[in-house]
DNA sequence: TTAACCTGTTATCTTATATGTAACATGTTA
DNA sequence: TAACATGTTACATATAAGATAACAGGTTAA
């Protein structure tokens, strides 16, 4: 996956709701996805994982979804765990074990993935969604004045 | 794209060339690709994109290839940004510019991955092929004993 | 010099995944 | 009861990775 940007998307959707006072006060999956340029579909999907990952609360037939913490207790980490696979290298499972290097290779990789994984993970665990939220909005005074 | 072995198996193939001591001293294509269970081709345009990036050195006809430089001074990092698209993330740039967040949003996420960009390729940076060796070499003797 | 091998490159096919979109069961509200 | 919402599923489309084949051209050894 490589052109994906469902982590955006849902951090876009947390921010919209996190930062709901300088929009109109629509929370609807269909105001959400006007914002994204995507559709209510794509919005509630994502909206479930969320959910699942108890980031966000809501409930059926009421457009009235809200975080579930306080924006500086969410994390790009929280989200992304949500949201995506959760190795950002992937090894290649298939090398030939009758090979030396075929045979070694795949926990040698382990290892070495798993120490630039867990820096990514530490960093994304310092950026919350009110860093996001804040960019967001001094981006609008910005706008505006 | 989520499901890709690539960065796996071009280090992979520098680590191949790299041991080529504990394999049976066949450098083609066709022996590299034995190893990762793939095909010649396939190995054939990932080294490409390794010789484009100055790691590896070969000839047309010959099967020939070899480092152009010590393992440890060739890093993961090196791989990385010879053969995978450059950004970890991808920022949705379709969102709606007449809405606030979606005007916003672009700008921070940028920032956000940048830092986690930063610290991954900080650590990509510190794993070179000298440790894959090692661990693949070192493993090889456990089997053998 | 010729047969057998190689590299480097391109093209095609298949498969996996993300996204767009529609549909529908069901809940909510005025 | 009409209008609108969520939550979920299904399907179509676009993109990318990998498998595979093909081929032009270089190399090597008999």
């Amino acid at each position: 996956m490589k052109y994906s940007h469902r982590l955006s998307d849902a951090v876009h959707i947390l921010t919209y709701i996190g930062a709901s006072e300088i929009v109109e006060d629509d929370l609807s999956s269909r105001a959400i996805a006007g914002s994204i340029n995507s559709n209510p579909s794509l919005v509630r999907r994502l909206m479930s994982s969320l959910k699942n990952a108890g980031l966000i609360t809501s409930e059926p037939g009421r457009a009235a979804v809200s975080l579930s913490k306080p924006t500086n207790e969410i994390t790009l980490l929280d989200v992304y765990k949500a949201i995506e696979e959760p190795d950002l290298f992937h090894v290649d499972e298939e090398t030939n074990q009758q090979c030396p290097i075929g045979a070694n290779i795949q926990s040698a990789l382990h290892k070495a993935y798993n120490e630039v994984q867990q820096q990514a993970e530490s960093e994304m665990s310092k950026i919350t969604l009110a860093d996001i939220v804040k960019d967001v909005v001094d981006g609008n005074k910005k706008t505006l004045s």
